[in-house]
DNA sequence: ACATTAAGTGATT
DNA sequence: AATCACTTAATGT
């Protein structure tokens, strides 16, 4: 594992932060699945991802999620910056997308890390500028954007993060994660088949223009 | 063979 | 785009 750490972040921050961060931080190894944040909780620590992927969604007050983004290996999440600084509560949800390893910052690290090293300082304000990029893509996308582009960009988003152009997932699923039903789902799906974008099975979808 | 779950479809709002 | 009602197909026991 410190060799996948060191492949994502070693040129990134000097040899003294790069020791810190593997003697404070906790390394964690999460199935697929697994809740890391939810809305509503206190951040406690701030998540390395080191390899798999985590995606970040919105709920509203009826259990309707929505999902705004994924975050892959050398990512973090922005959320917990803005908790950190804001002292405020999660207001979005995270889940492992798949099999995923992170390395657990305590928050209050990250302050003094920022004071301390130019690297992470860097490293804080590029992500946080990449995630509000991404906010405003998922808004562009939610807003502007017609149900099957939608539906696409996410197909294709899904395949990137999970290094598979094959998606293992139902119609229900995707539904879910986009709020809308089920039969708009399929129906969209089945003329994507036909334009030939992707490929249908049951509980799979072959992205093909990838 | 039967039950359960996923997916496809027409009609209506 | 959402919902209903129904059909068909795939899968587990």
């Amino acid at each position: 594992m410190q060799s996948d750490f060191n492949f994502n972040y070693g040129h990134l921050f000097e040899k003294e932060l790069l020791n810190e961060i593997l003697s404070i931080g906790e390394y964690k190894k999460v199935p697929e699945g697994t809740e890391l944040i939810d809305i509503g909780s206190s951040i406690k620590f701030m998540p390395l991802v080191i390899s798999g992927a985590i995606k970040i969604l919105r709920e509203d007050e009826n259990g309707d999620e929505l999902v705004l983004y994924f975050i892959e290996q050398g990512d973090t999440c922005a959320m917990t910056i803005t908790c950190c600084l804001g002292q405020s509560k999660s207001k979005i949800r995270a889940v492992a997308e798949r099999d995923t390893e992170i390395i657990m910052i305590p928050v209050k690290m990250i302050g003094e890390w920022m004071n301390k090293y130019q690297t992470w300082q860097n490293f804080i304000l590029q992500s946080y500028h990449e995630r509000m990029q991404e906010l405003l893509e998922a808004i562009d996308t939610i807003a502007f954007l017609n149900m099957d582009e939608r539906l696409l960009k996410y197909l294709k988003d899904k395949a990137m993060v999970n290094r598979d152009e094959v998606i293992q997932v139902t119609h229900k699923e995707i539904a879910n994660d986009l709020h809308t039903s089920r039969v708009v789902i399929s129906r969209l799906l089945k003329s994507l088949e036909i334009k030939g974008e992707i490929q249908l099975n049951r509980n799979q979808i072959t992205v093909l223009n990838l």
